[in-house]
RNA sequence: CGGGGCGUAGCGCAGCUUGGUAGCGCGCUUGGUUCGGGACCAAGAGGUCGCGGGUUCAAAUCCCGCCGCUCCGACCA
């Protein structure tokens, strides 16, 4: 960003080149593109502790928007909303051996309070299954008390060593279900359902493709029976988990002697699931739909969908801005989420640059030229496609050109996935791969960590997810050559 | 945790080699003229030079320690 250019393009191009001086484009260091679009488009800002940040207005009002459209799929599917404590007495995370192994090296430590050493020090929530627990195994008596049904928004603390504004936090936002079940098959269920609930709300609403599959037991959550994960890929081609559900078995009921009397008068532990996804989301919002201008935001998920930048000149002025009123007003009405900038501090010019690195999916230009013709120019910030449309239209065609923006940023962003993705059973290629165009590899593998572990140090690159939905190409293991178990998608991952 | 880069006004930077009055551009404030792709003129405001210690008559500048951001690795849900 610092090189701006003035002085080697103020020749041929120019035009063009300029339109956002302030961020670096992607091709030249994709990592500081990220960190100036969330910095200028004013997402967040850091704060005076490392690894933490303010989440600002535009970049809140983008979870509000994820939350909104998440929650109610999360109730729809008959969950309820509770709240759990931040605090966790440091011997209820240990419970758990495996949990305790995963968690401890990022645990936040509490071992004073009131200027008093505490006498057992409190850890501050990396995730609840410890706290949740607790409290079920007093809830929780009967096969009647069952599905406990129950999520959580909240904060969360990870100690973290490597951290990059909402992709890598120590503290971060996020959304955590917590479920109790009778049998193992009715976990299972809820564990692939709450999945496929993230899976088809990425895509519908933020219009992310992702890829759904199984983690490796290495990769699986620390206390986890399965793990369930939805992957998503980066325009750099690195992956990013977009979102995971636990089947928990029952490690944690009988670790915290959550028990319920059965129907047939035995006592017997119940089957869990936990399952989540994060302010990580807006990440993967950025980095798959954002370009050299900043930010493209899908229209169902956008705070504003569309801006309207009235052209303010002298001779014309009230006249313009009362059209502009006027055509705000009926969009309202619409339902469409707007904004009318009628600043006159700012030039036009400036205006259309500014909201395009905002990722205002619509922009509505009215000046004195319009008014004769009753009309708006809408440019699109995707294809910056410039079309007149007269103002009678607006309430009818508004919704639908939002629409096939939103469907257009799905195609070209799946599109990119499919273009980025290769499969084979040659592990020099593979590696080859991984270290240029990356993206995603699929092949076969044969289940062993240690081959798992090997491509992992040769070409960085990790297994993603044993897919649900694909065919093992071919027999033997990548790695080893031996016969194979699974296919598996690979990536560099976030 | 290991290695590199950076830290001076809100943002981007110069000044540091060779110690001596803290500067530039953008932004900000006020007034005026402008407005179809980052307008222009005039007058202003704004700084514990990341923090702590040391050397010195004197430190943004030299030395030591720490903190933060960032990139590349290691680790990790």
């Amino acid at each position: 960003m610092e090189q701006q250019g003035s002085s080697t393009s103020a020749g041929r191009g120019k035009a063009e080149k300029e339109f956002v001086k302030e961020i670096t484009p992607q091709s030249v260091d994709y990592s500081q593109w990220y960190i100036d679009v969330v910095l200028k488009t004013e997402l967040m800002d850091y704060a005076p502790v490392k690894g933490c940040m303010a989440i600002r207005p535009y970049g809140y009002a983008i979870w509000e928007k994820i939350q909104q459209l998440l929650d109610r799929r999360i109730k729809d599917t008959g969950h309820q909303n509770a709240y759990f404590p931040m605090f966790i007495p440091q011997e209820l995370l240990q419970k758990e051996a495996a949990h305790v192994e995963g968690f401890a090296p990022e645990v936040a430590l509490v071992t004073k309070g009131g200027g008093e050493t505490l006498a057992e020090p409190l850890v501050v929530r990396p995730t609840s299954e410890a706290i949740i627990c607790d409290f079920y195994s007093r809830w929780i008596q009967s096969w009647r008390d069952l599905p406990m049904l129950i999520n959580q928004w909240c904060n969360v603390v990870r100690w973290e060593k490597v951290t990059r504004p909402f992709l890598r936090t120590s503290e971060f936002l996020w959304q955590e279900g917590h479920t109790c079940h009778r049998t193992e098959e009715e976990a299972e269920k809820e564990a692939l359902l709450m999945l496929g609930v993230y899976k088809e709300f990425l895509e519908t609403e933020m219009a992310i493709p992702v890829i759904a599959g199984r983690k490796t037991e290495r990769e699986k959550f620390a206390g986890a029976l399965r793990t369930y994960t939805v992957e998503a890929l980066m325009r750099d081609g690195r992956a990013l988990q977009a979102g995971t559900s636990h089947n928990l078995g029952q490690h944690f009921a009988r670790v915290f002697d959550i028990t319920f009397l059965d129907q047939d008068g035995t006592l017997k532990y119940v089957w869990q699931t936990s399952w989540g996804v994060s302010t990580r989301l807006i990440g993967a919002l950025i980095m798959v739909h954002g370009d050299d201008r900043g930010l493209v935001l899908p229209p169902r998920i956008a705070p504003i969908q569309v801006v309207i930048v009235p052209i303010i000149s002298k001779k014309a002025r009230e006249e313009v801005l009362a059209a502009a009123r006027r055509v705000a007003e009926t969009l309202q009405q619409a339902g469409i989420r707007l904004k009318l900038d009628d600043r006159e501090e700012y030039s036009p010019g400036w205006k259309f640059n500014e909201w395009e690195m905002k990722g205002v999916p619509l922009r509505l230009e009215l000046g004195p030229r319009d008014l004769e013709a009753e009309q708006v120019i809408a440019v699109r910030r995707d294809s910056g496609a410039k079309e007149p449309l007269p103002w009678a239209e607006l309430p009818r065609r508004l919704p639908q050109l939002l629409e096939e923006l939103q469907g257009d940023l799905y195609k070209r962003a799946l599109q990119f996935q499919q273009e980025h993705t290769r499969s084979g059973a040659d592990y020099g290629e593979f590696l080859q791969v991984m270290e240029r165009e990356r993206g995603f590899f699929i092949a076969s593998w044969c289940g062993r960590e240690e081959c798992e572990l090997k491509a992992k140090e040769e070409s960085k690159a990790t297994i993603r997810c044993i897919p649900f939905d694909r065919e093992m190409e071919h027999e033997n293991c990548l790695v080893c050559g031996e016969k194979a178990a699974h296919v598996v998608y690979f990536a560099r991952a976030y």
